[in-house]
DNA sequence: CAGCTGACGGAAATCGATTACCGTGATGCA
DNA sequence: TGCATCACGGTAATCGATTTCCGTCAGCTG
């Protein structure tokens, strides 16, 4: 059925590797030889066969990539940035779902690295029982890893600035007039929760004197809005309230105005991560923007130098986010 | 550095395709011979070379899938549920999107096939301009479209019953007492509009005697707040809302709520889709579920069928979606 | 004019598996 | 016993490209 290269290379009355060399451009090849092997291409409509290609040349210009799982909506607008970034260079994604299964992540893994992806990019499922398949991975092929941080692992990573979104928050809501803050966020099992909760400790305490109430739970509606009531059913209602994520926020948001306290005159509430209901919201919700595109980037700016053989590239890096100011904090 | 088939039989002491047998199952080797090449393929710490495999027995154990995006949460959830699909059968995804453009769609179908997937899967992003891109598709591997039905293809598809969906929702207002009718929707640019309107014209009349207004605009939020307030401004409000999706429907929510108007005593309102936000909605909104996981099955199903070489299978199947009734309607 | 260099073409090796084909010894059956 | 059949092993071809290695020829130099 299909035409092979040296159907390609009869036609133009040349050798294969006058074809193969015309056909990649890897080598000099005379104009005229070009021409014709140009033209047998096209006359035979020879479709080039990328598996053997890959098979001689041991590269298969295909990045895998293993995430938790896609309907979340920031893994998959992370694996849309990412697969248009490497749309643009001529590479093709493989794509893993782990469903938050470390077993299930490094059965992926090894896949993925039998069907010899050129690197690979992890977001992982578990703080700890994700290293092992990660530094596997690691020992074969550049691997950058996503959002959360393993221990002691030697490949590249790229995440979020929690802290600078943090400190964003808290000064944007000082300046709008609040005394007192209050933190709903989720018990530290991730490292990401870990992080926004010490750099609120950290910024409340420096910028603010004893910060207020610390409340843990995890990131759902509902814990938002149990937070939400225990807030209001004790001493005093805080000048502003620091939510760990959009959820727990909307969660928060719904209490308080179920309880008729005006957002944001009576009390300023805050998110991360700006999910799209963040802006459906009632009152719209002030946030944190995951810098989505960028840190994308940054993945495939990573791993496209490493396998260019740069001899020594970044491995660490940390996008500052943005901060989106709607409805639900104080103007000024 | 990676030991190959090769060393395996060698430390195994039996050929290279005793070797190969042994390890894929295909023809019997003796239990002796066999224990011995797992064996040496456990020492040598063996990893098969897919891109060598696929090459010869001319199968990759990959299905290429091209969606519009994957930021739409419909999409990303199909593109999950087919993914875990595959994984059951011990295929990979290759993906890629086309962010609607049609020839950026065709470019990644070819890229796909040059990579040589078994199979395609498809969520056509435009409803004629798409059309040549499945066409080469189909004749090259099994082919199925999802969601989008183009004309005269030759390929199979699955898709949502909207005709299904539709009355079930006009049934289930009227049986909560509605009287008269209207519907919200979007333009007919792609099939799903217009089956959905094509259903309610027919099922409204068809149920309720002639329907009453019909307003057109777009799948936005705006738009549904929009309609709901020309409907407040009319003559008299209908006893239901029919909207042609989710978002339609959560601005009419928005618009009728903030106008003072009760939901669902006033009136009763109806999406379509069930995305995230539905639940969240106030009222939580009753609306069609799409039933993602049973047409994941139903695409993968069909494509196995195809490739394991049956002779003739199902080309179209419609799956009926579901029924999630929530606050937003008369519970009886 | 001898010798060197550089550009380019071609033959054949190569990537690492699967598989077609053949050979052999054991077994079943009449 | 004679012969067909079966189970299994090995050799080598094969998938379709890329790449190594070498040869040729033109042009340039001194």
């Amino acid at each position: 059925m299909g035409a092979t290269i040296h159907d390609v290379a009869a036609r133009a009355g040349v050798s294969v590797a006058t074809a193969s060399r015309s056909l990649s451009g890897k080598r000099g090849v005379r104009p005229e030889n070009h021409e014709r092997v140009l033209a047998a291409a096209r006359e035979l409509n020879y479709e080039p066969n990328a598996v053997a290609a890959a098979l001689r040349s041991r590269t298969t210009h295909t990045i895998g990539m293993v995430v938790p799982r896609i309907s979340n909506p920031f893994f998959a607008t992370m694996v849309e940035a990412i697969e248009q970034q490497l749309q643009e260079g001529q590479r093709s994604l493989l794509l893993g779902t782990s469903h938050y299964d470390p077993d299930v992540e490094l059965r992926q893994i090894q896949a993925l690295l039998d069907r010899r992806v050129d690197a690979l990019i992890t977001i992982p499922c578990h703080r700890e029982r994700s290293a092992s398949a990660t530094q596997l991975a690691s020992t074969r092929v550049p691997t950058v890893q996503l959002d959360l941080r393993l221990e002691g692992n030697v490949s590249g990573w790229v995440g979020v600035d929690n802290d600078a979104g943090i400190v964003q928050v808290i000064e944007h809501v000082l300046a709008g007039g609040a005394r007192s803050l209050a933190f709903v966020g989720a018990s530290p099992s991730d490292s990401s929760s870990q992080e926004r909760l010490d750099s609120y400790r950290r910024a409340a305490t420096r910028l603010d004197g004893p910060h207020g109430p610390v409340l843990l739970g995890d990131f759902t509606i509902e814990w938002g809005q149990e937070a939400a009531t225990r807030l209001l059913d004790g001493d005093d209602l805080p000048d502003a309230i620091v939510c760990g994520n959009d959820t727990i926020a909307l969660g928060v948001l719904r209490a308080l105005t179920r309880r008729g306290v005006r957002v944001p005159d009576d009390v300023q509430v805050t998110g991360f991560d700006d999910i799209a209901y963040a802006e459906l919201a009632e009152p719209p919700l002030t946030t944190i923007r995951q810098p989505q595109r960028h840190m994308a980037a940054e993945v495939v700016r990573m791993l496209t130098d490493q396998l260019s053989g740069a001899t020594e590239s970044t491995r660490r890096v940390a996008v500052v986010p943005e901060l989106i100011v709607r409805a639900s904090t104080a103007s000024e």
